[in-house]
DNA sequence: CACTCTCGTGCTAACGTTAGCACTACTTGG
DNA sequence: CCAAGTAGTGCTAACGTTAGCACGAGAGTG
């Protein structure tokens, strides 16, 4: 690898001119500037970061770190971070913990010895302490999920309401026997949206045993197809069902397409977020629209001010997006079975 | 932050001694070790790579450089990478150039700044020549697409042989008027994607206008959903249309779905890859079955091998996986429409 | 008892870059 | 013609870590 003193021998000037030179600093002449310039050009000098960072200056690398990068879900943040991040000059570190914290230790352990600037966590459910010891001492925020212990920085969308609209939905349209399939109650989505579904039974004037929770890992799909499977088979089959995860909503859908299973005329259905195939599927799928972009793209611009200036002179801050239902044709009311918009 | 120094000071003992314990140096007495240790938890001292790599260490991060992490090919790559990587101690860096050469440049020049131990990156369509330059100096392999001025090192998939078959089953069922819809014939993967529908043509004895191809940019849903509309609303229009790219797919199922197209007894269609929702579109999406896990995973192991043995010297290493037909219910022969499997 | 060996540790230099200070050769003002 | 300034450059130290060499104390050998 070529130095600034292969340069500065080549040049017969010091190393101090040639780093002067490529840092423009004004005590340089143009005209050694220009040769330094050259030079280095010609021999395909790059700087050495690390170099740099011994003397103090700072990573250029952000962290993202999120259960799994095929999820869609996370693949639009990952963009939207990355995007933002390049053209302030950051690069985008990316650590997958498949929602296991001991997988996200060791990650948080690399990021710290690499010094990385910052870093953006979905964390797990209950991370190791040194996880939470290991962030503290870095610029961080939370997204989506949010762990007390971890401060107050967080971006998100708003799990509970989100749910609360979904199941008001199918409430208003007579369904009494309504099955909510979820992430677990530990992780802090996982309870906000299990909340949001018992609130908008509550509101809708539903007994308790109305509403059934099966709740697991969020990001299988899977889970999604066995948990629809055994729901359909099962006593006490539900006329509307709740989704509260894009890949169990995947799974789900995949299921009953296989079974042939009538939507919405046995079973209606809402989904959790917006994904390609979620439009042509069946009837059309009435879902939750999640505003995943405007909140990576919040959470992109939080980091690199947080970075840009000096201390940590701004404070909590705490932005919450709400989820808009996008109606298609999946739900419609438990008796007759007239789709409330066809697709 | 927390230096070996910090440790030696409160301990009473060198820098070098600190050192060395943490690296288990059996010069290094047990009680040594187990106190300094203890101290370097206390403390919660975490290493600077920066530091290690000025001493000749290198770095633990390889980059991928991707068009878009959204694409679901790339993001499952980048998975299947960071699973393998983060096993053998390395981390990914995730740089996304949106198939612009000059994103493309700008990338190379941090990851090389930063002194990546490696590049496994999808090329752009005729990458600068600096870009060529930073690439040649690091240990680097292609995926996908393969570039002749990057070298040999390159994983992907036979797309000339995937289109061959995708086409082949078309002519097979008496198609004369076919569509393909693909990438730019510049980029390698266009150019061998349309060098395999041609070949299928002309191996099945049509004649050169049976075929019609509408190239366009490769990742764009919105360019599927444009030119399958044209081609539907002009004259001549074809029987069959045979994809070659999963973004142009996805635009394309959602106008047919949207636009009420009876496939396949109006049209037949062959996708590219295969998403979650191409089993459950319309009559089930028989499409080209990709094997990125499989590629990915070769491609991570060869990277992995190459930076753990010392130089070069597994020599030029190229892998083809072919893809095979997954076949659903989209096709059917021109004139009577019966379907070749129902879904 | 002198010699050599081994064990455990310390000192120093080096990696590539940058900031502070010092130095030289001019230029400007009195 | 000398003092003071200025432009342009060089020297040196420092960042945190590690490898090579050196050192002192104690053990083993003749």
């Amino acid at each position: 690898m070529i130095t600034t003193r292969d340069i500065a021998e080549r040049l017969g000037v010091s190393v101090s001119t040639v780093g002067r030179a490529l840092a423009d600093d004004p005590r340089i002449s143009e005209e050694t500037k220009f040769r330094v310039r050259q030079a280095a050009s010609d021999m395909g000098y790059v700087g050495n970061r690390a170099a740099r960072m011994m003397r103090g200056a700072s990573s250029n690398v952000v962290a993202l770190v999120i259960p799994d990068i095929r999820n869609s879900f996370y693949s639009t943040i990952a963009h939207e971070l990355s995007k933002n991040m390049e053209s302030e000059g950051f690069q985008l570190m990316l650590s997958e913990t498949d929602d296991d914290r001991t997988a996200e230790l060791r990650h948080l352990r690399e990021l710290s010895a690499n010094r990385v600037a910052g870093v953006i966590i979905v964390p797990s459910a209950r991370p190791h302490s040194e996880s939470v010891k290991l962030l503290r001492a870095l610029p961080h925020v939370q997204l989506l999920r949010r762990h007390p212990s971890l401060g107050s920085q967080w971006f998100g969308v708003d799990d509970q309401e989100a749910l609360r609209r979904a199941t008001a939905h199918l409430v208003a349209q007579g369904h009494t026997r309504i099955a909510y399939l979820g992430g677990p109650e530990e992780l802090p989505t996982g309870a906000e949206r299990l909340r949001g579904f018992r609130s908008a039974l509550r509101e809708g004037g539903l007994p308790d045993d109305a509403g059934r929770a099966e709740l697991g890992p969020p990001s299988s799909v899977g889970h999604g197809r066995e948990t629809v499977r055994r729901l359909l088979s099962g006593p006490d089959v539900p006329t509307a069902l709740v989704l509260g995860s894009i890949q169990l909503t995947l799974g789900v859908l995949e299921e009953l397409s296989r079974q042939g299973v009538k939507v919405p005329q046995e079973l209606s259905v809402v989904g959790f977020g917006d994904e390609p195939g979620f439009s042509w599927w069946g009837p059309g799928l009435t879902t939750v629209g999640l505003p995943i972009q405007e909140m990576a793209t919040g959470c992109a611009l939080w980091m690199i001010r947080r970075l840009k200036t000096e201390p940590g002179n701004d404070g909590p801050y705490t932005a919450v997006s709400p989820g808009a239902l996008i109606l298609r044709g999946s739900t419609a009311s438990p008796d007759g079975g007239t789709p409330s918009r066809s697709a």
